[in-house]
DNA sequence: AGGGTGACTCATACGATGTACGAGTCATCG
DNA sequence: CGATGACTCGTACATCGTATGAGTCACCCT
């Protein structure tokens, strides 16, 4: 019985009555906390190395527990995810000059965001769209909304960059762990037929910032209405 | 003891002398055979839908049975990725006039192979590149090269394209299931302070494939060496 | 004061999973 | 005929997510 699953999520209410004595033993149990652990877990021991009954013995309760605070662990996945991609942004950029500046720096942290906690590249895929994704998301927008990206392409616009940004980070994500595993694959390309990818050293490529900067330049290139900055230098 | 575990894979060899017999019941377990039903099973039931014990039924055959062919589930998810992967390339395409044609087919097809297959998408980033994987950005670097991509931005632009691929792939891969879903989250847009995607309908979106042309020609005119193709008409 | 209610915790248990282990079958070759 | 090695598979184990339901305790109402 008990209130469970009323609404969306599981339970809260309740102002704030705690008693205030269990100085000595762990704080009371709530979401926040359920979810500051896990992202310790997963940043110290990977995806594999979340599970309930470890994350409550961090927790320092019973791993049933945790489920009245969470419907199950898809949840703590989410909040986990969303809570990796909170978004302090610019202090003011409420009519900055340089629009594409701006992208590049909000998307660079974007990546950043992710690639300090390397189990959430892999997670990211999933349906469940978090409000602080949602707040890249729409500050991404306006952003060029406001630069003069015309409506009919402003979807278009946004998920290039996305897919861009995505790519980039789960591929880097999935890659820095292997070094020699990439140094193996590398040679493996040597004995077989590829040799174009061999010479280039394609899978030795350490600049991921810089191919991800240029990338990304290149993209914008594209994207921008304003098409006179289309056309670098060359 | 056994064989097993020689070298890198598990095992093979044996020439052919199977004394044709087994009519009545299953023709016997091979690696080529438990990939095939892997593929059958991924495919109708999904990724959580691949357990060995599934596996091996379908096979007709004892779950630990599938050990001696395949060291442990994930070489069978590889296998299955990479068995998706395969590629027929087009074929003459020696000194085809137009590159850029070439890399857009390359790519669709490519996104297309893994659509067709949505477990794929999320399965694709990991560390092991397969044979396939390897073939396709053989090819791509190849037509890139040949297109006049100078060396020092042959791993650039791999990389951009790679990213912007996969990207696209993974999303659309974990989004087309949920069509109620997309719904429920545009709509929760409107509740809160998300104007500029709840306009543009950002979530509603439902050209997938005409977004990606789009936004890989965006990322083609960055990336093409012959300059008066990156400034389109725009 | 006493009983009820609802928030919260947790021990136990169930059904699944990946796979280690080792015994079994059988064709082949010495 | 005995040995070898390729191959199959029953059993067992540790671990997982979580359903169930009993337990604790603060609070409110009467």
């Amino acid at each position: 019985m008990a209130a469970k699953r009323s609404g969306a999520g599981s339970k809260r209410a309740r102002a704030a009555p705690q008693p205030a004595q269990e100085v000595p033993g762990e704080p009371p149990l709530s979401r926040d906390r359920i979810v500051a652990t896990a992202l310790e877990l997963l940043d110290a021991q990977g995806l594999d190395g979340l599970t309930m009954r470890r994350l409550a013995d961090r927790l320092g309760s019973g791993a049933m527990s945790l489920y009245w605070h969470v419907d199950n662990k898809e949840e703590v996945f989410d909040l986990a995810l969303d809570s990796v991609l909170e978004y302090r942004g610019p202090p003011q950029m409420v009519e900055s000059q340089d629009w594409r500046a701006d992208v590049v720096h909000m998307l660079e942290d974007w990546r950043a965001s992710m690639l300090r906690h390397p189990w959430s590249a892999s997670l990211l895929p999933r349906r469940a769209f978090g409000p602080n994704i949602l707040g890249r998301l729409e500050l991404l927008s306006k952003t060029l909304s406001r630069a003069g990206v015309a409506d009919a392409d402003l979807n278009v616009a946004i998920w290039s960059l996305w897919n861009y940004v995505m790519g980039a980070t789960i591929t880097r994500g999935n890659f820095d762990l292997s070094d020699d595993d990439r140094a193996a694959a590398q040679q493996r390309l040597a004995s077989e037929r590829y040799p174009t990818i061999e010479r280039s050293r394609l899978l030795l490529d350490d600049d991921w910032d810089g191919a991800f900067r240029k990338g990304l330049d290149f993209l914008l290139d594209g994207l921008a209405p304003d098409r006179n900055f289309g056309c670098k230098i060359g």
